[in-house]
DNA sequence: TCTGGGGTCCTATTCCTA
DNA sequence: TCTGTAGGAATAGGACCC
């Protein structure tokens, strides 16, 4: 007796950050609005579709972009609008499916397999929910239906709108691949559509003349699993439709971390040190509002040269202050040459537990018990003030207080 | 002309310990 | 106590995703 077919959904945002942007001022609306670091070293991270009929798209430098189009509006962005709109998002799903999974603030999986019997077909679901984010957010979506996750990711994007000869073409909206028709579905797409296959897989690839994934699939599976291990196996199960992976609602996070890439290297072993300090409190601020400590510290230094290299310690027990992760991430900046010229520095935890479960031994105790009480003052304080009104006493100075909360430079330095 | 910031996952190597 | 080894944890780097 055969399972029950899976109906799974993937939702897709179109142009999510930039269309936000354009609903906060409607004075943008029919232009070329980018979001992203306006600055030389600053990327695009949406755009709307009349920026992309000169080109542009999310991830080329901001310059390019700005050549390609020297009437668009640059936005910075804000974070925390996009995730409002994300969180009335997951607010409409969660009323069809309680099997919800978000990939990103613009993307989530549903599995609507239970849900068919209260809300019709699959097909019918996905033009709800596209309906309803139209009528209840103005904002656009495409929606992708398949038995699995990944036929349904790329059916929805098969549904976006596309720019063709600098005009864009409206997308189907809704595209459904039916059970049976993944193989017919997938054979003529590109193997970089295949998640997982990036520039560095498909160079591979390509060495054994795989060109779509068809072609992949036509390949010996043991010849694809030589060449490429355990990613060949799940490369070729992909290839033929088969990804049993559930809708998972829970996504433990595993890491935290916040890096800045600087308008201008530092070669200062002395600024970084500060940098690090000032990191290492936004990066504890995080983990202790989302009541988590973390034992693995990680620090990420890129050269000027773009060069890029970590070093990790991890420490007898989990820590979660500015001081403890600031002592180890400084540590670990001894280690690393800064005289080549450091464009980007940063700091993560890893190895996480719940912050409840943190254990101090005495030593650490005598240094930090009080810190953790200080850390809980000064969320508090941030919480009712703002952000820059409390900070490490290191961090006065010149430039005054610069905590960043998380996004608030995401996309480059904005000079 | 360059190349962000948030992550996850995988692999290779090294080091420690049973 | 010495030696070989197997396995796990830690470490570093890289590919990939949005």
């Amino acid at each position: 007796m055969a399972t029950a077919e899976r109906t799974i959904l993937h939702i897709d945002m179109d142009s999510f950050f930039a269309s936000v942007e354009v609903l906060l001022d409607p004075s943008l609306q029919g232009k070329p609005v980018i979001v992203g670091g306006a600055g030389d070293r600053g990327v695009v991270a949406s755009c709307t579709y009349e920026a992309r009929v000169f080109g542009i798209h999310s991830a080329m430098p901001s310059a390019q972009a700005r050549r390609l189009c020297p009437d668009a509006v640059f936005v910075h962005g804000h974070y925390d609008l996009y995730s409002d709109y994300s969180k009335r998002l997951h607010a409409v799903f969660g009323e069809v499916t309680p099997l919800v999974e978000g990939i990103s603030l613009d993307e989530a999986f549903l599995d609507v397999t239970g849900a068919r019997r209260l809300f019709g077909t699959g097909e019918e679901i996905a033009w709800m929910l596209r309906n309803r984010i139209r009528d209840e957010l103005q904002l656009w979506s495409c929606v992708g239906v398949a038995t699995t996750k990944f036929v349904a990711k790329l059916a929805s994007k098969a549904a976006k709108p596309k720019v063709v000869a600098r005009k864009v073409e409206p997308g189907l909206g809704v595209k459904v691949v039916a059970p049976g028709e993944e193989l017919a579905f997938l054979r003529p797409l590109p193997v970089e559509a295949l998640w997982g296959v990036g520039p560095a897989t498909a160079a591979r690839l390509r060495r054994f003349g795989v060109v779509t994934v068809g072609d992949l699939a036509d390949l010996p599976r043991a010849s694809i699993v030589e060449a490429l291990g355990e990613v060949g196996r799940h490369l070729h199960d992909l290839a033929w439709a088969r990804d049993p992976r559930p809708v998972e609602p829970e996504q433990r996070v595993k890491s935290v971390g916040h890096e800045e890439t600087y308008a201008h290297d530092h070669y200062d072993r002395e600024t970084l040190r500060r940098e690090a300090l000032r990191m290492a409190d936004a990066v504890a601020s995080r983990m202790r509002a989302a009541n988590l400590a973390g034992r693995t510290v990680q620090i990420k230094v890129r050269y000027h040269d773009f060069r890029t290299i970590t070093r990790s310690r991890t420490l007898p027990a989990p820590v979660d202050t500015a001081p403890a992760i600031a002592k180890a991430a400084s540590a670990l900046l001894d280690e690393v040459e800064v005289a080549p010229g450091v464009r980007l520095f940063g700091v993560s935890m890893s190895n996480l537990t719940a912050g409840a479960a943190r254990q101090l031994s005495l030593d650490d105790l005598a240094a930090e018990g009080e810190w953790i009480e200080t850390s809980e003052a000064i969320d508090a304080i941030r919480a009712r003030f703002g952000d820059t009104a409390v900070g490490p006493a290191a961090l006065l100075g010149d430039r005054g207080l610069r905590v960043k909360r998380q996004g608030q430079q995401q996309w480059g330095p904005k000079e």
